[in-house]
DNA sequence: TAGTCATATTGCAATATAACAATGTGAATG
DNA sequence: CATTCACATTGTTATATTGCAATATGACTA
C-alpha cells in the first residue's frame, strides 16, 4: 500500500508533468481553442497537451494516468475527448502537506 | 544538464529521504546523543541516521549524497564523523517554488 | 455498418533508482 | 605503524520510470 502523499510527490518529480500542471493553470495561454468543451470549465485535450509536450500519445497518456491517480488531474469524457483540468482542492492540501514536511 | 529545481523534487520524491529531512527538524527528538559534535549545530552523523533508517551504511550515504547534490542537506567534517543538517534557506526556496509551480 | 478519430492499453527497450555486499580511504587509537 | 572506526565508492541485482510502436477500444460519421 502506497501512501497517497508518496503517490503525489512522485507524481510531480518529473519536469512534463510539472509542466502540464503548469500549463493547465492557465489554458487559455499556452493551448489553442477545442471544438467540444470549454478549456477552463472543462479541461485540456490529451491530444493537444501531447502535442505541445512534444511526446508520442502513449507517452502522454502514462503522464496523464499518473497523475490523475495521484488525484491532481480531473478527466472529463466528453463525446470522443477526454479533457484534463486541475484538482486545485487536491494540490492546495499537496502544497500545504509538502510546506509542513519540508 | 538539469535545473536544480527538478532535481530537488526528484530528491524529496522518496520516503526516506522525506524521513530524513523530517527528522533533521528536530534532532534531539530522534537521535541520540553523539560524543564530536552537537545534534543541532553541527547535524547528525550518518550512521545514526542509518540506523534509524534500517538502511545498510552504503543505502543511507547514497541518499545522503542525493539531499547534498541537492542543496538540501549541509554535510560537515568532524574528526572521523560526517555530520549532516539541514540546509534551511535552500529549502525556503524550494517550498515557495513548489507553492508557485504546483 | 464500415471507417475514422481520440484515447487507452500492451509490449518492449533504454535508463534510472534503490537496495546490498565488498572494498577503499582517511582519521584516530592502541 | 598496524588496527580500528566512520564513511565513501564500486559492482551487482531487482525494480521502476520513461519513452515509443503497435494495437485495442469506444464514440462518432459517412
Amino acid at each position: 500500500m502506497v501512501e497517497l502523499f508518496d503517490q503525489q510527490v512522485r507524481a510531480i518529480a518529473n519536469p512534463q508533468r510539472l509542466a502540464i500542471l503548469d500549463w493547465l493553470k492557465d489554458p487559455r495561454a499556452y493551448f489553442r481553442e477545442q471544438t467540444d468543451g470549454d478549456l477552463e470549465d472543462d479541461g485540456v485535450c490529451a491530444l493537444l497537451i501531447a502535442e505541445k509536450l512534444q511526446l508520442a500519445q502513449p507517452t502522454t497518456a502514462q503522464h496523464l494516468k499518473l497523475l490523475v491517480d495521484a488525484r491532481l488531474l480531473i478527466p472529463k469524457k466528453i463525446k470522443k475527448w477526454t479533457f484534463y483540468r486541475r484538482d486545485e482542492a487536491s494540490l492546495a492540501i499537496l502544497r500545504s502537506m509538502i510546506a509542513d514536511r519540508l
